[in-house]
DNA sequence: TCCATAGTTCTAAGATCGTCGAACTACGTT
DNA sequence: AACGTAGTTCGACGATCTTAGAACTATGGA
């Protein structure tokens, strides 16, 4: 039986990104946070870790976390029970060249 | 008496700009062709021509176009009873560099 | 097997948004 | 003063969003 430590999480193709998607989600001060966070963290970061610092409901920090990987800004994987989080960095630089510059300015 | 073309529209200041709110106005995909219309212009548009261009009634344009200025991407200028609209171009270069390359993009 | 943990999904509520006709305002023209 | 034009504002509607508790679904121990 092959490793089956990744569940299977929906992502959108890099080639399907959108643009007023991503700037739609990338436009609420939570989500914009996150991104933030997970910048910062210069690695994954466990969904909890997440909750933690944003201070809001495990389920309002779920359904966050959900629309920025539905909008392909974020990349889930699983582990166990845990979820890691990461930007798709390289996704979004390929797609939307200094997008990301500009969400992490100062 | 002073010259009185210009109608005081009120704009936000260049440095009350904010990011997350500029990102959720330009996230619609009326707005950000609005903002390629006038990207494209190199110049300003009457509001007339925006409105012939998206094909939306006058109301639904007047309604976009104010969140556009509301948010800082725009600057409306009245002349009569027509309005002038220019994208701040320098403004949101100096507040978020590369952004508007961004939504420029191809 | 039973229990705790990590996170998702469900559900319901209230808030905000996008659309567009109708009414209105401001200005120029005659 | 009356009219036409350019655009805004109002009012209503349905749709989408954000929030958060409750119920649920893994998964990893004891």
């Amino acid at each position: 039986m092959p490793n089956r430590a990744l569940r299977e999480i929906p992502h959108p193709a890099t080639e399907a990104l959108s643009l007023a998607a991503i700037l739609r989600t990338c436009g609420e001060p939570v989500r914009l946070e996150m991104i933030r966070l997970l910048a910062d963290a210069q690695d994954e970061l466990r969904a909890g870790q997440v909750v933690g610092a944003v201070g809001l409901p495990t389920s309002t920090c779920s359904y966050h976390l959900r629309l920025l990987r539905e909008a392909g800004v974020t990349r889930t994987r699983a582990v166990g029970t845990e979820r890691y989080i990461t930007l798709r960095q390289d996704d979004l630089d390929t797609r939307f060249p200094g997008l990301l510059q500009v969400l992490l300015a100062e």
